[in-house]
DNA sequence: TCCCTCTCTTGATCCAGGTCCAAACCCTGA
DNA sequence: TCAGGGTTTGGACCTGGATCAAGAGAGGGA
Protein backbone atom coordinates (compact mmCIF):
# COMPACT_ATOMS: atom_id res chain seq x y z
CA UNK A 1 0.00 0.00 0.00
CA UNK A 2 1.88 2.98 -0.78
CA UNK A 3 1.96 5.62 1.79
CA UNK A 4 1.37 8.77 -0.11
CA UNK A 5 -1.69 10.68 1.09
CA UNK A 6 -4.88 10.05 -1.32
CA UNK A 7 -7.12 13.32 -0.71
CA UNK A 8 -9.77 11.32 -1.82
CA UNK A 9 -9.05 8.72 1.38
CA UNK A 10 -9.55 11.53 3.83
CA UNK A 11 -12.97 10.56 4.48
CA UNK A 12 -14.61 11.65 7.66
CA UNK A 13 -16.31 8.82 8.88
CA UNK A 14 -19.39 9.13 10.69
CA UNK A 15 -17.79 7.83 13.68
CA UNK A 16 -16.28 10.88 14.11
CA UNK A 17 -19.10 13.40 13.31
CA UNK A 18 -20.06 15.27 16.11
CA UNK A 19 -23.61 14.94 14.39
CA UNK A 20 -24.03 11.46 14.00
CA UNK A 21 -26.12 11.10 17.22
CA UNK A 22 -28.56 13.12 15.59
CA UNK A 23 -29.08 11.92 12.28
CA UNK A 24 -28.22 8.05 12.96
CA UNK A 25 -29.54 5.61 14.89
CA UNK A 26 -27.99 5.67 18.82
CA UNK A 27 -26.00 2.81 20.12
CA UNK A 28 -23.86 1.49 16.68
CA UNK A 29 -20.83 -0.46 17.04
CA UNK A 30 -17.38 0.32 15.39
CA UNK A 31 -18.18 -1.94 12.71
CA UNK A 32 -21.66 -0.76 12.19
CA UNK A 33 -20.75 2.68 11.65
CA UNK A 34 -18.16 1.94 8.89
CA UNK A 35 -20.60 0.42 7.01
CA UNK A 36 -22.93 3.01 7.03
CA UNK A 37 -20.18 5.62 6.33
CA UNK A 38 -18.92 3.36 3.63
CA UNK A 39 -22.39 4.47 1.74
CA UNK A 40 -22.47 8.10 2.35
CA UNK A 41 -21.10 10.62 0.42
CA UNK A 42 -19.51 13.60 0.77
CA UNK A 43 -19.44 16.14 -1.41
CA UNK A 44 -17.86 19.39 -1.76
CA UNK A 45 -19.36 22.28 0.07
CA UNK A 46 -22.39 24.09 -2.22
CA UNK A 47 -23.02 27.50 -1.86
CA UNK A 48 -26.03 29.37 -0.99
CA UNK A 49 -28.59 29.48 -3.35
CA UNK A 50 -26.81 26.19 -4.74
CA UNK A 51 -29.94 23.40 -4.98
CA UNK A 52 -29.50 20.17 -3.36
CA UNK A 53 -32.36 18.52 -4.60
CA UNK A 54 -35.14 19.45 -7.08
CA UNK A 55 -39.56 18.36 -7.11
CA UNK A 56 -39.66 15.92 -9.93
CA UNK A 57 -36.00 14.84 -9.83
CA UNK A 58 -35.68 11.08 -9.72
CA UNK A 59 -35.71 10.20 -5.78
CA UNK A 60 -32.54 8.40 -5.19
CA UNK A 61 -30.84 9.89 -2.06
CA UNK A 62 -31.69 11.37 1.28
CA UNK A 63 -29.62 13.94 2.26
CA UNK A 64 -27.87 14.81 5.77
CA UNK A 65 -26.91 18.74 6.48
CA UNK A 66 -23.32 18.58 7.99
CA UNK A 67 -22.96 22.32 8.08
CA UNK A 68 -25.11 25.08 7.33
CA UNK A 69 -28.50 25.47 6.41
CA UNK A 70 -31.61 24.23 4.03
CA UNK A 71 -34.80 25.50 3.13
CA UNK A 72 -37.44 23.14 1.64
CA UNK A 73 -40.45 24.76 -0.61
CA UNK A 74 -42.99 23.70 -2.94
CA UNK A 75 -43.99 25.68 -5.99
CA UNK A 76 -47.42 27.55 -5.48
CA UNK A 77 -49.41 27.71 -8.74
CA UNK A 78 -48.65 31.90 -9.28
CA UNK A 79 -44.87 30.86 -9.92
CA UNK A 80 -43.86 31.79 -6.55
CA UNK A 81 -42.87 28.90 -3.64
CA UNK A 82 -44.34 28.20 -0.06
CA UNK A 83 -41.40 27.08 2.06
CA UNK A 84 -42.43 23.68 4.24
CA UNK A 85 -39.16 24.28 6.41
CA UNK A 86 -35.75 25.38 7.47
CA UNK A 87 -33.25 22.31 8.31
CA UNK A 88 -29.84 22.84 10.21
CA UNK A 89 -27.15 20.28 10.57
CA UNK A 90 -27.77 16.96 11.97
CA UNK A 91 -31.38 17.33 10.34
CA UNK A 92 -32.21 14.73 6.89
CA UNK A 93 -33.80 15.68 4.16
CA UNK A 94 -35.79 14.25 1.28
CA UNK A 95 -38.29 11.60 3.30
CA UNK A 96 -41.48 13.05 1.40
CA UNK A 97 -39.79 11.32 -1.96
CA UNK A 98 -39.66 8.24 -0.49
CA UNK A 99 -43.64 7.00 -1.27
CA UNK A 100 -42.53 7.89 -4.75
CA UNK A 101 -39.84 7.71 -7.06
CA UNK A 102 -39.67 11.58 -7.74
CA UNK A 103 -38.97 14.09 -4.95
CA UNK A 104 -41.82 15.88 -3.86
CA UNK A 105 -40.26 19.20 -2.95
CA UNK A 106 -37.29 21.39 -3.50
CA UNK A 107 -34.35 22.00 -1.47
CA UNK A 108 -31.72 24.86 -1.65
CA UNK A 109 -29.37 26.08 0.72
CA UNK A 110 -29.70 29.12 2.50
CA UNK A 111 -25.65 29.54 3.39
CA UNK A 112 -22.81 27.40 2.65
CA UNK A 113 -22.95 24.31 3.37
CA UNK A 114 -22.30 20.83 3.36
CA UNK A 115 -24.17 17.93 2.97
CA UNK A 116 -23.69 14.19 2.73
CA UNK A 117 -25.59 12.39 0.27
CA UNK A 118 -27.47 8.43 1.11
CA UNK A 119 -27.73 7.05 -1.69
CA UNK A 120 -31.40 5.57 -0.85
CA UNK A 121 -30.72 1.80 -2.56
CA UNK A 122 -27.59 1.43 -0.61
CA UNK A 123 -29.36 2.74 2.74
CA UNK A 124 -32.18 0.23 1.94
CA UNK A 125 -29.99 -2.92 1.69
CA UNK A 126 -27.93 -2.17 5.05
CA UNK A 127 -31.59 -1.71 7.00
CA UNK A 128 -31.97 -5.24 6.50
CA UNK A 129 -28.69 -6.13 8.57
CA UNK A 130 -28.88 -2.96 10.89
CA UNK A 131 -32.85 -2.67 11.70
CA UNK A 132 -31.76 0.32 14.03
CA UNK A 133 -31.89 2.13 10.97
CA UNK A 134 -35.20 1.86 9.75
CA UNK A 135 -36.45 2.72 13.29
CA UNK A 136 -34.76 5.49 13.23
CA UNK A 137 -35.47 6.73 10.19
CA UNK A 138 -39.03 6.04 11.29
CA UNK A 139 -38.59 7.81 14.36
CA UNK A 140 -37.23 10.74 11.89
CA UNK A 141 -40.62 10.89 9.47
CA UNK A 142 -42.80 10.54 12.91
CA UNK A 143 -41.13 13.34 14.51
CA UNK A 144 -41.72 15.19 10.95
CA UNK A 145 -45.30 14.25 11.19
CA UNK A 146 -45.34 15.80 14.64
CA UNK A 147 -43.50 18.68 13.59
CA UNK A 148 -46.12 19.34 10.36
CA UNK A 149 -48.97 19.28 12.81
CA UNK A 150 -48.19 21.50 14.98
CA UNK A 151 -47.42 23.82 11.81
CA UNK A 152 -50.74 23.20 11.05
CA UNK A 153 -52.14 24.39 13.82
CA UNK A 154 -49.97 27.30 14.01
CA UNK A 155 -51.02 28.07 10.54
CA UNK A 156 -54.89 27.52 10.90
CA UNK A 157 -55.03 29.29 14.38
CA UNK A 158 -52.02 31.67 15.40
CA UNK A 159 -51.74 35.34 14.82
CA UNK A 160 -49.14 36.30 12.99
CA UNK A 161 -47.25 37.43 16.64
CA UNK A 162 -48.13 34.00 17.75
CA UNK A 163 -46.42 32.68 14.51
CA UNK A 164 -42.80 34.68 14.58
CA UNK A 165 -42.66 33.75 18.47
CA UNK A 166 -43.45 30.22 18.08
CA UNK A 167 -40.85 30.49 14.77
CA UNK A 168 -38.18 31.75 17.01
CA UNK A 169 -38.69 29.29 19.89
CA UNK A 170 -38.61 26.33 17.62
CA UNK A 171 -35.03 27.81 15.74
CA UNK A 172 -34.20 28.57 19.89
CA UNK A 173 -34.91 25.17 20.86
CA UNK A 174 -32.93 23.42 18.12
CA UNK A 175 -29.87 25.42 18.39
CA UNK A 176 -29.97 24.31 22.01
CA UNK A 177 -30.17 20.55 20.92
CA UNK A 178 -27.35 21.32 18.92
CA UNK A 179 -25.30 22.60 21.78
CA UNK A 180 -25.36 26.80 21.06
CA UNK A 181 -27.15 29.20 22.61
CA UNK A 182 -30.33 28.77 23.24
CA UNK A 183 -30.94 32.88 23.90
CA UNK A 184 -28.43 34.34 20.80
CA UNK A 185 -28.09 32.64 17.23
CA UNK A 186 -28.04 34.35 13.21
CA UNK A 187 -31.17 33.66 11.25
CA UNK A 188 -29.83 31.98 8.37
CA UNK A 189 -32.98 32.82 6.25
CA UNK A 190 -34.26 36.08 5.01
CA UNK A 191 -37.44 38.13 5.89
CA UNK A 192 -38.55 36.78 3.12
CA UNK A 193 -38.17 33.37 3.98
CA UNK A 194 -39.02 33.91 7.12
CA UNK A 195 -42.58 35.42 5.69
CA UNK A 196 -43.03 33.23 2.86
CA UNK A 197 -42.65 30.05 5.92
CA UNK A 198 -45.01 31.60 8.16
CA UNK A 199 -47.87 32.45 6.01
CA UNK A 200 -47.41 36.08 6.27
CA UNK A 201 -46.20 40.02 4.19
CA UNK A 202 -42.54 40.31 4.87
CA UNK A 203 -43.63 44.28 6.38
CA UNK A 204 -45.76 42.10 8.79
CA UNK A 205 -42.66 40.54 9.96
CA UNK A 206 -40.53 43.17 9.92
CA UNK A 207 -43.09 45.23 12.09
CA UNK A 208 -43.56 42.28 14.68
CA UNK A 209 -39.59 42.28 14.74
CA UNK A 210 -39.26 45.69 15.33
CA UNK A 211 -42.75 45.25 18.26
CA UNK A 212 -41.06 42.78 19.69
CA UNK A 213 -37.89 44.31 20.46
CA UNK A 214 -39.47 47.63 21.76
CA UNK A 215 -41.38 45.37 24.35
CA UNK A 216 -37.92 43.97 25.62
CA UNK A 217 -39.12 40.95 24.46
CA UNK A 218 -36.47 40.17 21.87
CA UNK A 219 -33.23 42.15 20.76
CA UNK A 220 -32.39 41.97 16.72
CA UNK A 221 -29.63 43.00 15.26
CA UNK A 222 -30.17 42.51 11.13
CA UNK A 223 -30.33 38.27 11.38
CA UNK A 224 -28.73 37.98 14.69
CA UNK A 225 -31.35 37.54 17.42
CA UNK A 226 -31.17 37.52 21.36
CA UNK A 227 -34.08 36.24 23.08
CA UNK A 228 -34.45 38.41 26.38
CA UNK A 229 -37.79 37.64 27.77
CA UNK A 230 -38.14 33.68 27.15
CA UNK A 231 -40.94 33.34 29.63
CA UNK A 232 -42.65 36.50 27.33
CA UNK A 233 -41.58 34.83 24.39
CA UNK A 234 -43.78 31.53 24.99
CA UNK A 235 -46.76 33.39 26.31
CA UNK A 236 -46.87 35.16 23.23
CA UNK A 237 -46.25 31.54 21.23
CA UNK A 238 -49.36 30.85 23.03
CA UNK A 239 -47.62 28.49 25.38
CA UNK A 240 -48.73 27.41 28.82
CA UNK A 241 -46.39 28.91 30.90
CA UNK A 242 -46.08 25.72 33.15
CA UNK A 243 -47.35 22.93 32.00
CA UNK A 244 -50.91 24.66 33.38
CA UNK A 245 -53.58 23.20 31.12
CA UNK A 246 -56.76 25.83 30.32
CA UNK A 247 -59.43 23.72 30.79
CA UNK A 248 -59.35 21.01 33.40
CA UNK A 249 -62.71 19.49 32.08
CA UNK A 250 -60.77 17.21 29.28
CA UNK A 251 -58.50 15.79 31.78
CA UNK A 252 -59.24 12.02 32.76
CA UNK A 253 -58.58 11.50 36.71
CA UNK B 1 -61.14 -30.13 18.59
CA UNK B 2 -64.98 -29.51 19.32
CA UNK B 3 -67.11 -28.55 15.99
CA UNK B 4 -69.02 -25.99 18.14
CA UNK B 5 -68.76 -22.26 16.41
CA UNK B 6 -66.78 -20.27 18.41
CA UNK B 7 -67.40 -16.89 17.83
CA UNK B 8 -64.19 -15.73 18.84
CA UNK B 9 -62.61 -17.49 15.99
CA UNK B 10 -64.49 -16.01 13.05
CA UNK B 11 -62.07 -13.68 12.21
CA UNK B 12 -61.18 -12.53 9.25
CA UNK B 13 -58.16 -12.45 7.88
CA UNK B 14 -56.20 -9.27 6.32
CA UNK B 15 -56.22 -11.72 3.49
CA UNK B 16 -59.62 -11.48 2.52
CA UNK B 17 -60.05 -7.78 3.52
CA UNK B 18 -60.35 -5.64 0.47
CA UNK B 19 -58.55 -2.87 1.72
CA UNK B 20 -55.60 -4.96 2.70
CA UNK B 21 -54.22 -3.50 -0.82
CA UNK B 22 -54.29 0.10 0.77
CA UNK B 23 -52.83 -0.80 4.33
CA UNK B 24 -50.06 -3.59 3.81
CA UNK B 25 -47.57 -4.10 1.50
CA UNK B 26 -48.54 -5.70 -1.66
CA UNK B 27 -46.71 -9.17 -3.42
CA UNK B 28 -47.82 -10.59 0.23
CA UNK B 29 -48.18 -14.29 0.05
CA UNK B 30 -50.75 -16.95 2.61
CA UNK B 31 -48.45 -17.42 4.62
CA UNK B 32 -47.26 -13.73 4.99
CA UNK B 33 -50.51 -12.74 5.32
CA UNK B 34 -51.53 -15.08 8.61
CA UNK B 35 -48.44 -13.96 9.91
CA UNK B 36 -49.66 -10.66 9.85
CA UNK B 37 -53.40 -11.65 10.46
CA UNK B 38 -52.44 -13.55 13.68
CA UNK B 39 -51.68 -9.79 15.13
CA UNK B 40 -54.15 -7.90 14.25
CA UNK B 41 -56.60 -7.30 16.89
CA UNK B 42 -59.93 -6.28 15.91
CA UNK B 43 -61.80 -4.94 18.02
CA UNK B 44 -66.17 -4.48 17.88
CA UNK B 45 -67.15 -1.12 15.85
CA UNK B 46 -67.09 1.87 17.83
CA UNK B 47 -69.69 4.57 18.07
CA UNK B 48 -69.87 7.98 16.83
CA UNK B 49 -67.38 10.23 18.95
CA UNK B 50 -65.92 7.14 20.23
CA UNK B 51 -61.76 7.70 20.81
CA UNK B 52 -59.64 5.38 18.95
CA UNK B 53 -56.33 7.20 21.03
CA UNK B 54 -55.99 10.41 22.90
CA UNK B 55 -52.93 12.28 22.56
CA UNK B 56 -50.61 11.12 25.79
CA UNK B 57 -51.44 8.17 26.38
CA UNK B 58 -48.59 5.38 25.84
CA UNK B 59 -48.03 4.71 22.05
CA UNK B 60 -48.70 0.70 21.29
CA UNK B 61 -50.22 0.75 18.41
CA UNK B 62 -50.88 1.91 15.17
CA UNK B 63 -54.66 1.94 13.48
CA UNK B 64 -56.48 0.70 10.74
CA UNK B 65 -59.77 1.96 9.52
CA UNK B 66 -61.90 -0.73 7.93
CA UNK B 67 -65.35 1.23 7.76
CA UNK B 68 -66.28 4.54 8.85
CA UNK B 69 -63.89 7.51 9.11
CA UNK B 70 -61.88 9.45 12.17
CA UNK B 71 -60.65 12.92 12.82
CA UNK B 72 -57.09 13.26 14.40
CA UNK B 73 -56.24 16.59 16.15
CA UNK B 74 -54.38 18.52 18.54
CA UNK B 75 -55.51 20.15 21.13
CA UNK B 76 -55.40 24.70 20.75
CA UNK B 77 -54.28 26.40 23.60
CA UNK B 78 -57.63 27.96 23.77
CA UNK B 79 -59.13 24.50 24.88
CA UNK B 80 -60.74 23.97 21.48
CA UNK B 81 -58.75 21.23 18.70
CA UNK B 82 -57.19 21.61 15.78
CA UNK B 83 -58.39 18.84 13.24
CA UNK B 84 -55.20 17.63 11.60
CA UNK B 85 -56.96 15.10 9.32
CA UNK B 86 -59.43 12.68 7.95
CA UNK B 87 -59.16 9.17 7.69
CA UNK B 88 -61.53 7.01 5.77
CA UNK B 89 -61.42 3.13 5.08
CA UNK B 90 -57.57 1.68 4.07
CA UNK B 91 -55.87 3.96 5.83
CA UNK B 92 -53.65 4.05 8.93
CA UNK B 93 -53.41 6.01 11.68
CA UNK B 94 -50.94 7.09 14.70
CA UNK B 95 -47.62 7.47 13.02
CA UNK B 96 -46.93 10.87 14.82
CA UNK B 97 -46.37 8.93 18.09
CA UNK B 98 -43.71 6.36 16.55
CA UNK B 99 -41.21 8.75 17.71
CA UNK B 100 -41.74 9.27 21.37
CA UNK B 101 -43.71 6.58 23.89
CA UNK B 102 -46.93 8.29 23.83
CA UNK B 103 -49.40 9.14 21.30
CA UNK B 104 -48.74 13.32 19.58
CA UNK B 105 -52.38 13.74 19.02
CA UNK B 106 -56.38 12.22 19.24
CA UNK B 107 -58.35 10.15 17.27
CA UNK B 108 -61.89 10.47 17.12
CA UNK B 109 -64.62 8.68 15.07
CA UNK B 110 -66.70 10.66 13.02
CA UNK B 111 -69.01 7.73 12.48
CA UNK B 112 -69.85 4.36 13.73
CA UNK B 113 -66.74 2.60 12.53
CA UNK B 114 -64.82 -0.31 13.07
CA UNK B 115 -60.94 -0.25 13.64
CA UNK B 116 -58.37 -2.82 13.79
CA UNK B 117 -55.31 -2.48 15.83
CA UNK B 118 -51.68 -3.08 15.28
CA UNK B 119 -49.89 -3.79 18.29
CA UNK B 120 -46.59 -2.37 17.34
CA UNK B 121 -44.24 -4.12 18.81
CA UNK B 122 -45.71 -7.18 17.10
CA UNK B 123 -45.26 -5.25 14.05
CA UNK B 124 -41.58 -4.42 14.58
CA UNK B 125 -40.69 -7.97 14.85
CA UNK B 126 -42.67 -9.18 12.01
CA UNK B 127 -40.57 -6.24 10.57
CA UNK B 128 -37.48 -8.53 10.89
CA UNK B 129 -38.83 -10.86 8.67
CA UNK B 130 -40.90 -8.88 6.48
CA UNK B 131 -38.87 -6.26 4.80
CA UNK B 132 -41.54 -5.14 2.53
CA UNK B 133 -43.19 -4.15 5.76
CA UNK B 134 -41.23 -1.58 6.85
CA UNK B 135 -40.91 -0.53 3.65
CA UNK B 136 -44.65 0.13 3.17
CA UNK B 137 -44.77 1.85 6.63
CA UNK B 138 -42.27 4.21 5.20
CA UNK B 139 -43.83 4.57 2.20
CA UNK B 140 -47.19 5.50 4.08
CA UNK B 141 -45.58 8.13 6.22
CA UNK B 142 -43.62 9.20 3.51
CA UNK B 143 -47.31 10.49 1.99
CA UNK B 144 -48.50 11.99 4.66
CA UNK B 145 -44.98 14.02 5.07
CA UNK B 146 -45.46 14.62 1.06
CA UNK B 147 -49.95 15.77 1.47
CA UNK B 148 -48.76 17.48 4.66
CA UNK B 149 -47.18 19.15 3.04
CA UNK B 150 -49.25 20.40 0.46
CA UNK B 151 -51.67 21.48 3.36
CA UNK B 152 -49.15 23.96 4.39
CA UNK B 153 -49.19 25.43 1.61
CA UNK B 154 -52.70 25.67 1.03
CA UNK B 155 -53.12 27.19 4.68
CA UNK B 156 -50.51 29.23 4.25
CA UNK B 157 -51.20 30.73 0.17
CA UNK B 158 -54.80 29.62 -0.78
CA UNK B 159 -58.13 31.58 -0.46
CA UNK B 160 -60.84 30.08 1.55
CA UNK B 161 -62.83 29.05 -1.68
CA UNK B 162 -60.01 27.15 -2.99
CA UNK B 163 -59.15 25.89 0.42
CA UNK B 164 -62.91 24.23 0.24
CA UNK B 165 -62.30 23.30 -3.76
CA UNK B 166 -59.31 21.44 -2.54
CA UNK B 167 -60.17 19.77 -0.11
CA UNK B 168 -63.39 18.12 -1.84
CA UNK B 169 -61.16 17.14 -4.91
CA UNK B 170 -58.99 15.16 -2.34
CA UNK B 171 -62.03 13.64 -0.91
CA UNK B 172 -63.07 12.69 -4.09
CA UNK B 173 -59.43 11.16 -5.16
CA UNK B 174 -59.46 9.36 -2.17
CA UNK B 175 -63.21 7.98 -2.73
CA UNK B 176 -62.26 7.35 -6.05
CA UNK B 177 -59.49 4.89 -5.22
CA UNK B 178 -61.49 2.88 -2.49
CA UNK B 179 -63.93 2.18 -5.56
CA UNK B 180 -66.72 4.22 -5.00
CA UNK B 181 -68.31 7.38 -7.22
CA UNK B 182 -65.34 10.31 -7.57
CA UNK B 183 -68.45 12.50 -8.24
CA UNK B 184 -71.07 12.01 -5.54
CA UNK B 185 -70.49 11.71 -1.52
CA UNK B 186 -71.52 11.79 1.82
CA UNK B 187 -69.58 14.07 3.88
CA UNK B 188 -69.00 12.23 7.61
CA UNK B 189 -67.52 15.12 8.89
CA UNK B 190 -69.49 18.30 10.19
CA UNK B 191 -69.45 21.90 8.73
CA UNK B 192 -67.79 22.72 11.82
CA UNK B 193 -64.67 20.25 11.63
CA UNK B 194 -64.40 20.84 8.08
CA UNK B 195 -63.66 25.04 8.55
CA UNK B 196 -61.67 23.79 11.83
CA UNK B 197 -59.14 21.85 9.55
CA UNK B 198 -58.84 24.64 6.67
CA UNK B 199 -58.40 27.16 9.17
CA UNK B 200 -61.92 28.77 8.29
CA UNK B 201 -65.39 29.69 10.23
CA UNK B 202 -68.49 27.54 9.51
CA UNK B 203 -70.01 30.71 8.60
CA UNK B 204 -67.50 31.42 5.53
CA UNK B 205 -67.63 27.24 4.87
CA UNK B 206 -71.55 27.54 4.73
CA UNK B 207 -71.27 30.37 2.38
CA UNK B 208 -68.74 29.32 -0.17
CA UNK B 209 -70.74 25.66 -0.14
CA UNK B 210 -73.70 28.22 -1.15
CA UNK B 211 -71.94 29.34 -3.65
CA UNK B 212 -69.87 26.70 -5.17
CA UNK B 213 -73.75 25.88 -5.87
CA UNK B 214 -75.18 28.62 -7.02
CA UNK B 215 -72.50 28.77 -9.83
CA UNK B 216 -73.37 25.11 -10.91
CA UNK B 217 -69.63 23.70 -9.90
CA UNK B 218 -71.19 21.31 -7.18
CA UNK B 219 -74.90 20.37 -5.62
CA UNK B 220 -75.17 20.13 -1.93
CA UNK B 221 -77.56 18.20 0.45
CA UNK B 222 -76.31 18.94 3.78
CA UNK B 223 -74.14 16.29 3.90
CA UNK B 224 -74.49 14.85 0.45
CA UNK B 225 -72.00 16.29 -2.31
CA UNK B 226 -72.25 16.00 -6.07
CA UNK B 227 -69.17 17.61 -8.14
CA UNK B 228 -71.04 18.67 -10.87
CA UNK B 229 -68.40 20.95 -12.58
CA UNK B 230 -65.00 18.86 -11.83
CA UNK B 231 -62.84 20.98 -13.95
CA UNK B 232 -64.59 24.20 -13.17
CA UNK B 233 -63.42 22.70 -9.43
CA UNK B 234 -60.04 22.11 -10.46
CA UNK B 235 -59.68 25.52 -11.17
CA UNK B 236 -61.07 27.21 -8.27
CA UNK B 237 -58.37 25.05 -6.27
CA UNK B 238 -55.62 26.43 -8.05
CA UNK B 239 -54.33 23.67 -10.45
CA UNK B 240 -53.64 24.28 -13.64
CA UNK B 241 -56.37 22.77 -15.77
CA UNK B 242 -53.65 20.88 -18.30
CA UNK B 243 -50.19 21.77 -16.63
CA UNK B 244 -50.51 25.37 -18.40
CA UNK B 245 -48.77 27.50 -16.36
CA UNK B 246 -50.19 30.80 -15.33
CA UNK B 247 -47.28 32.74 -16.02
CA UNK B 248 -44.46 31.66 -17.78
CA UNK B 249 -41.39 34.14 -17.01
CA UNK B 250 -40.59 32.13 -14.34
CA UNK B 251 -40.20 28.44 -16.59
CA UNK B 252 -36.52 27.84 -17.66
CA UNK B 253 -36.34 26.52 -21.60
C1' DT C 1 -96.25 13.87 19.28
C1' DC C 2 -93.71 17.76 20.85
C1' DC C 3 -89.76 19.79 22.40
C1' DC C 4 -84.99 20.42 22.74
C1' DT C 5 -80.71 20.67 20.84
C1' DC C 6 -77.46 20.65 17.39
C1' DT C 7 -76.30 21.82 12.67
C1' DC C 8 -76.47 24.77 9.10
C1' DT C 9 -77.58 29.04 6.76
C1' DT C 10 -77.91 33.94 6.04
C1' DG C 11 -77.37 38.81 6.95
C1' DA C 12 -74.77 42.68 8.85
C1' DT C 13 -70.70 44.63 10.70
C1' DC C 14 -65.86 44.78 11.90
C1' DC C 15 -60.84 44.29 11.78
C1' DA C 16 -56.13 42.01 11.29
C1' DG C 17 -53.25 41.85 8.17
C1' DG C 18 -52.46 42.17 3.15
C1' DT C 19 -51.20 45.25 -0.54
C1' DC C 20 -49.02 49.03 -2.50
C1' DC C 21 -46.01 52.86 -2.44
C1' DA C 22 -42.08 55.38 -1.20
C1' DA C 23 -37.87 56.39 0.89
C1' DA C 24 -33.79 55.60 3.37
C1' DC C 25 -30.32 52.58 5.19
C1' DC C 26 -26.98 48.99 5.35
C1' DC C 27 -24.31 45.31 3.76
C1' DT C 28 -22.09 42.63 0.29
C1' DG C 29 -20.08 41.42 -3.78
C1' DA C 30 -18.21 42.86 -8.21
C1' DT D 1 -16.08 52.45 -5.26
C1' DC D 2 -20.61 51.63 -6.69
C1' DA D 3 -24.86 48.99 -7.59
C1' DG D 4 -28.16 46.19 -6.07
C1' DG D 5 -30.44 43.37 -2.88
C1' DG D 6 -32.31 42.93 1.81
C1' DT D 7 -34.43 45.45 5.52
C1' DT D 8 -36.90 48.88 8.02
C1' DT D 9 -40.40 52.20 8.53
C1' DG D 10 -44.31 54.82 7.58
C1' DG D 11 -48.58 55.60 5.83
C1' DA D 12 -52.89 54.93 3.12
C1' DC D 13 -56.13 51.91 1.84
C1' DC D 14 -58.63 47.74 1.11
C1' DT D 15 -60.68 43.33 1.70
C1' DG D 16 -61.27 38.45 2.85
C1' DG D 17 -62.92 36.35 6.49
C1' DA D 18 -63.97 36.63 11.35
C1' DT D 19 -67.43 37.77 14.43
C1' DC D 20 -71.96 38.70 16.09
C1' DA D 21 -76.84 37.84 15.75
C1' DA D 22 -80.82 35.38 14.38
C1' DG D 23 -83.40 32.11 12.04
C1' DA D 24 -84.39 27.65 9.81
C1' DG D 25 -84.18 22.77 9.53
C1' DA D 26 -83.62 18.27 11.13
C1' DG D 27 -83.13 14.61 14.15
C1' DG D 28 -83.60 12.33 18.50
C1' DG D 29 -85.49 11.30 23.00
C1' DA D 30 -89.34 10.56 26.23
Amino acid sequence: MPKVINIKSIKISCSQCSLSQLCLPRGLNAEEFDQLSSIVKRERPISKGDTVFEIGQPFKSLFAIRTGSVKVFLPTNDGDEQIVGFHMPGELLGFDGMGHDSHACSAVALESSSICELPYSHLHDLAKELPSLSDHFMTLMSNEIADEHAMMLMLAKKSAEARLATFLLNLSARFSKRGFSSKQFNLTMSRHDIANYLGLAVETVSRIMTHLQETGIIDVDRRFVSIVDMPGLRNLAGMAEKCEHQRGEQIAE
